[in-house]
DNA sequence: CATGAATGAGGCTTCATTCAT
DNA sequence: GATGAATGAAGCCTCATTCAT
């Protein structure tokens, strides 16, 4: 069970070869490109910006390592996708039944917080921001959306096994995001913020809301 | 009983004195930049953008009626606060009990949303593209925590009178808020989401969460 | 008759409504623009000059009165059809017969060479940097092509009338017009050239080459 | 006789020894750029454009071959003149006398136009755009005004010799150059245009206008 | 020889804001 | 009170060029 990968997830075409030292080049700037855009919110996210940050001289190192804006942003989801699907997977995996699963997806979200402070809060910020009408904002929601049919099926896989009460799954995942992106923005500006007792509650709350009658 | 005012929001100075010209004008930018902030993301929201919407031939008239951005913003978020007090007061102070309240307040951000379409999702689009460390923001998400603070000690109340089960109302409150949040995103790209029903199946859900054990 | 006009010459749509200082405006900055093209190749011609040649302060203000490059190039044609129309249109009516009109055209157009010295140097400038694959190109070009038809046409109807010799009428206008803008170019780098000598020649040349035989 | 080289036509410094491969390599280089600035103006002309037309995967291997920009179109320049002599030199040495020498001048043109299909536009192209008040400049132009002036010269011979009328023979010059130029232009945007044609009839009109009376 | 990463200047454009009218 | 022309900064991007490898 795959909660990224079997969704399809995969933003833009495969990355051509590429030398060493550019991919590290290119993987610097996309670090640094979460780290602004999660702490300074995506307008004040300017490629001079993220010059200065990563230390560049210039903007047009940036333009040089990728295509454009939008193909930077388009990175940093794949980024973001990539190493949340390398901290969720195994943890999940691991876990026995729905429930566990479940109680598991939250729990290893909250560990990926604290992981990696920058990297939910900028997915949030360059999703939101993404340029209307545009093929690629189109094609990245519909993948979105696979995740959350995926994850639907999955609990309804759930109900059927009588491991679950009777809901409405599709707004029973909108309810988790959301709660859990809710403690991503919270976390952002209130730093003492406990996750892992977060997700305990969480854990705990979405447990009983699920629990069969 | 009163969610926000109780909580003290109130957002930038009082408004000094205006002609009825005046405060028509700034309340007729205010209600086009909230649709334009929602429908076009904050960093589209230009005073070009507003204006071309708004029917005015130039930007030179927002600048006079608004100090700056920053206070147009700031106006827009005490609008969206305005109507959803104006719109949630009375159905939550109509339910009788905490359980009932919950679920009231539920109901009455879904039918806010679909009585104010662009409102709250312009208020999430300002709030999390507000200039970082200003004392503005400062002050606002001050205020913002002093709703969930208001919220969190009407739960204990609950708790203590047994209506509620033990569960930390902070992290409650943090869900409920993501959760609903996650409905007003959704139907933004969703325009065909019948958001009562979910108000419905938020509220089962939260209710169940919330269940004495 | 009308050379250019019932060839059916307009670039672009009519202009809107415009305020009298807007259209000095745009006059002044077309008029920059057809210098700057003219003595410093369509390459060179960037706002940042025009702006500076204009006295300028800074780019901005083009980008205010014109959408964007094309649409100020599309108004450095406009202008110089309209002055061009504006100057040959009367002398060619004047001449009688269509030997005398051919002559005119010619010295008409050395005349306005020396009227206008930048205006048609602009116009070979522009017209031959047009981005490439645009419709706004195409419509142009198939503009040009329409004088050259109408052209065609008078020289056509000069030989039915026994005025003119047999020859290709078609390949007689190119090769009129070519030695024109000949003259056009040499006159840019040698400014002590007398152009009006030159239309002397250059009317008597083609009324050589066209005469009965 | 050598319309070209006795004009005393050498752009640049003589060629420092090169090795073979890097000979190569230039011409290739030259070869993409001509063709580049043919059918994409001189503007659009970038490195980067005749890199990737070329197949070459960075700009840095044209710089590493060239002096800079002025280097290569200079190169540019010099290529074209060289296939030009080469290509009309000996059809103009096997015609015999004044008059048969004007009209294989023009149709020596003609067919290197469907030789070299990119040349001739390439070199008006790069002319047209040489950077102004740059020694190479004035030394190109009195190059070319070199040219204009042999011509003259061997009309004039020919006037003295009775085979053609009394005319002013640097406009002739100019006239003629200029038809031949704008049948380059045309060509490029009406592939279908029958050159040869065009020679025929070009050579039949200077042939009239050149006639003694 | 060739590569390709890096640079800094300059391109066009949009922005919020000011100010004379 | 309202207008719209003007400003200067900043946005992204492309350019020719350099240089370490």
């Amino acid at each position: 069970m795959d909660l990224l990968m079997q969704a399809n997830i995969s933003v833009g075409e495969q990355s051509p070869a590429r030398t060493f030292a550019e991919a590290a080049r290119r993987a610097q700037i996309v670090g640094v490109a979460i780290k602004v855009v999660a702490t300074g919110g995506y307008p004040n996210a300017s490629f001079a910006r993220i010059a200065k940050e990563a230390g560049l001289s210039s903007t047009g190192i940036i333009s040089y390592h990728f295509a454009g804006k939008d193909d930077l942003m388009r990175e940093v989801i794949a980024e973001v996708m990539r190493a949340a699907t390398e901290h969720l997977q195994p943890r999940i995996d691991a876990a026995v039944g729905a429930r566990a699963k479940l109680r598991a997806y939250i729990h290893a979200h909250m560990s990926f917080l604290t992981a990696h402070p920058h990297h939910l809060r900028a997915l949030v910020e360059v999703v939101g921001n993404l340029p209307r009408d545009t093929p690629e904002r189109v094609e990245f929601i519909a993948q979105l959306d696979a995740i959350v049919g995926f994850h639907t099926d999955y609990i309804r896989e759930g109900q059927a096994a009588g491991e679950f009460g009777q809901f409405d799954p599709r707004v029973m995942v909108i309810a988790i995001q959301g709660a859990i992106d809710a403690v991503v923005l919270r976390k952002l500006r209130e730093p003492g913020l406990d996750v892992e007792r977060c997700g305990h509650e969480l854990a705990d709350l979405f447990d009983r809301a699920t629990r069969p009658t």
